[in-house]
DNA sequence: GCACGTTAAGTGCACCTGCAATCATCTGGA
DNA sequence: TCCAGATGATTGCAGGTGCACTTAACGTGC
């Protein structure tokens, strides 16, 4: 039963921390983005996303890097992109040199709305960790968090792209 | 726009490497549970904590609390409380002096089936972190999640409960 | 130029989830 | 004792998600 890896248990306890912690946060941003803004997580972290690429450079994103991005499934990101388009929050177009590909890029209204929501989204999560940070199991990861932006780039770094190493780069132009 | 508190930008930041690296983790797990043994994640954190509860002292859950444990809604919670009893896998029953409340406890077949996978979600777990750890953006928090299990106990502490504080306790008896 | 395999996006379907409403039960007060 | 408020669990319903499949387009070899 428990004659388990000892150090493989230890990790699962880490993991456990993290999902925990994970599920926590977003719960709490996803009540305070729906309500005040009619936003869900995962929408709000797309147009985050897309706006991002616009900041740097020109760099529209595809379907698939979209998906890659924000970890769902292609078919589960069409329809996110579908009902933000909908919404009139961003504009989709084919890609000029390979018309499979299909660029998405954030409307002015998206960019309103999402400059709109970030404060909410910022104070959320500020609240949440606060919150998990009086639990000594969860503790260390929020400080993990804390210091995550901080510590490389001064302001926005370059984002969470580079990927997890068997998948290509997110931010490709 | 962009004329935000640089402070809350980074915070941003840390979330969004939390939120891509349990979204990696998740989805490999979860891949690997699901052709292996049919479990999905969720239905193996919930075995998986009350099989602790169990292992402590006969702490058996109430569902109000297992949601907290997992960060379930109560109907979710509720149903795949169904499922798995569907399954064989854990049994309900009231509980004596409260009447409301609802007893789970994992059965033999469901504690034989957690044995069964704990092999396959830690491997998966060690090859996703793994995989992680090559992104230096998601490399702290990789870090951190390690550490997090070994630090404090040596074996497997007391869990993920103690709550964030505004809640209540997760293991009571 | 045409067939083949590969890749990107979208669709049908089944399943899971949260919210709101409901039912049963406990608790405190008249 | 009986009633109002609070709490735990469940259910109806609408919406989001992944998997498997389909369609469109690229690239290669003949």
């Amino acid at each position: 039963m428990t004659a388990t890896d000892p150090a493989l248990t230890a990790l699962a306890q880490g993991w456990c921390a993290l999902s925990l912690l994970h599920g926590r946060i977003e719960a709490h941003i996803e009540r305070a983005l729906q309500t005040k803004h009619g936003l869900s997580v995962r929408e709000y972290s797309l147009l985050n996303t897309l706006s991002r690429q616009h900041d740097g450079e020109g760099g529209h994103l595809q379907m698939k890097q979209v998906a890659d991005a924000v970890v769902l499934s292609q078919s589960a990101t069409t329809r996110l992109v579908t009902r933000l388009e909908d919404r009139g929050l961003l504009k989709r177009y084919l890609c000029p040199t390979d018309r499979r590909g299909i660029y998405t890029d954030v409307s002015e209204a998206g960019a309103r709305l999402l400059a709109e929501a970030r404060p909410t989204n910022d104070t959320a999560l500020r609240e949440a960790l606060d919150e998990a940070a009086k639990n000594p199991e969860l503790a260390p990861l929020v400080r993990a968090v804390e210091s995550a932006g901080t510590s490389g780039e001064p302001s926005h770094g370059p984002d969470e792209s580079s990927d997890a190493g068997a998948e290509q780069v997110i931010v490709p132009a």
